[in-house]
DNA sequence: GATTAATACTTGAGTGCTCAACTACTAAGC
DNA sequence: GCTTAGTAGTTGAGCACTCAAGTATTAATC
């Protein structure tokens, strides 16, 4: 009833997509045996010229905390994605590393995403996607 | 690296956004005691000409399901923002009413979104946020 | 009107995060 | 070179959900 305001409708609309849309998409990718999360862990890694990452670069690339990061990676580490390196400058910060494994895992997921993502957006033209990729590059400081 | 996919891209946008953003506004929420899920289950009652609203379809309106609208309701009953009321022809359905208490709380609540929904949204124009709002309920099926 | 199926919840166990408080280390000022 | 302050990471407690399995109740079939 209230003539809700375009900027309550913009975040509005954002909250019921994550609930709704994007559990889709982390629900495919479980067929991989990993989460949207750590999905996104791995793709920050592969994006890094040596597959290399301070943790707490992770987290503030992906968006976690510093103790989600941790808790994210044990995991991970224990099935062999990514493995973790000391810092021989600096005994306080410990590197994540992309393993070969971890890599290929998520070369199929990604494949996998990439389907997700279409399937998703099917109702979409390229303009629309374009508008709401350049407006959240905005949003996010 | 790799030339990621314009519906990828958008996925990967609208989640990051989500990670980031909405925990701004939530936050911004805590100070009426509420958070984001509460304030849009407030929104969902007060949107309905009676108030009142069955458990489930509450649950579908806000993305959630059944077991977490349960959750959500017993603190926000105990504080009195809402109360259960039964529907005498159907005894499984318990029907959820809005009290004067919680609407009051709502009103208040949505000053306080307003303001961070237009401090989130200062580096966009109407055009981008009309784009996203519309893209979203499109994927939103 | 008894039996089966479907609907509306609730509850226990578990997941994925958060914050606050800690440990361990490094840098800066003196 | 000590002290103080800052940074990197981990851990305990807790919150907000989920799914699967339960309990009630109603509807549908015969």
């Amino acid at each position: 009833m209230s003539t809700t305001s375009l900027p309550s409708q913009f975040v509005l609309a954002l909250a019921s997509l994550q609930r709704v849309a994007l559990k889709r998409v982390d629900r495919h990718l479980n067929i991989h045996g990993i989460s949207f999360t750590e999905f996104i862990v791995l793709r920050a890694l592969a994006a890094e010229g040596d597959h290399t990452l301070r943790r707490i670069d992770l987290a503030e690339e992906v968006g976690l905390s510093a103790s989600g990061i941790t808790r994210v990676l044990a995991p991970m580490a224990k099935i062999g994605l990514i493995k973790k390196e000391l810092n021989p400058r600096d005994a306080r910060v410990s590197l994540v590393k992309l393993t070969a494994a971890g890599r290929s895992i998520f070369e199929d997921a990604s494949r996998t995403f990439e389907q997700g993502a279409q399937a998703l957006t099917s109702s979409l033209d390229s303009r629309q996607m374009k508008a709401v990729t350049e407006a959240v590059a905005l949003v996010g400081r």
